[in-house]
DNA sequence: ATGGTGGGACCCCCA
């Protein structure tokens, strides 16, 4: 079972990478975030026609988080709880059946949080406890759980490839470490650190100053498993390549197998 | 280097 996120930077500038993209890796389901498009207009024809499911959380312009899957939704629920007032749409949950039982799948799009002085930066670490509570109600049913997704946190010094251009911004925040930390806490295994220490597994490079040529990236889209996923965690890896075609999201997908 | 690049909506915002 081949699961990924990508942050894709909007669909309809990406329909054919991510087409292309599915045909390649065959994922047996893939989060996406950014779609950037209302549910009505996303292209879900050519994605359809690979037989996948599709499933939206869109809104106008901005945000939007997907999953596409072959396997059928038993259950679909839209928005993280928490905050009646938020419309941002960020946040969606997918409940499949495998031969081993449940399997539930979240795609998540966590807020940037810039600059750091305002209310976007408070609203992103209040997002990160929602997200803390929800998942620690989820563990309680013991099943195999993945919230995959861009959660803009680099974890960790190793995870960019300058450290000290990140001091002042949201994404390496202590706060914002410290959140990310607790859901390690709460018993979810970063997938991509559990199968390698290599410190170039970046994931996001930026369009301005070259970023991608001097490789000058960071590791902010994360795979976190409940114990019951990881256990079965077979590999994952960074499809660092899609960087380099042509419109190319400033994003890479990221993948694990498990063994279910 | 107060620029640089890119997507999407609209005459500017977000990353």
């Amino acid at each position: 079972m081949k699961i990924a996120t990508w942050n894709i930077n909007g669909i309809k500038a990406r329909i054919e990478n991510v087409v292309h993209w599915l045909e390649e890796a065959k994922p047996d389901i893939l989060c996406l975030q950014e779609i950037k498009s209302v549910d009505e207009q996303f292209p879900r024809e050519p994605i359809e026609a690979l037989g996948y499911h599709v499933e939206t959380h869109g809104q106008k312009g901005f945000n939007g988080v997907a999953i596409l899957s072959r396997l059928p939704f038993d259950e679909v629920t839209r928005g993280l709880p928490g905050n009646d007032g938020d419309e941002q749409a960020r946040f969606m949950e997918g409940v499949f059946s495998t031969t081993r039982g449940a399997l539930r799948v979240v795609s998540l799009y966590l807020p940037n949080g810039n600059p750091v002085a305002s209310e976007k930066f408070t609203y992103k670490l209040s997002w990160m406890e929602r997200l803390e509570r929800w998942t620690k109600d989820r563990l309680k049913l013991e099943e195999p759980l993945i919230l995959a997704g861009d959660y803009n946190v680099i974890p960790e010094p190793q995870d960019a490839k300058n450290p000290e251009n990140w001091l002042d911004d949201a994404l390496f925040q202590p706060e914002s470490r410290q959140a990310f930390r607790r859901l390690s806490y709460l018993g979810m295994t970063d997938a991509l650190r559990a199968v390698t220490d290599s410190p170039d597994t970046y994931t996001f490079w930026d369009y301005q100053a070259g970023a991608w040529q001097k490789n000058n990236g960071i590791r902010i889209d994360h795979l976190m498993l409940s114990p019951e996923a990881a256990d079965r965690l077979a590999s994952a890896s960074v499809h660092k390549h899609t960087r380099a075609w042509e419109k190319p999201s400033d994003h890479v997908p990221v993948m694990v197998e498990l063994l279910v």
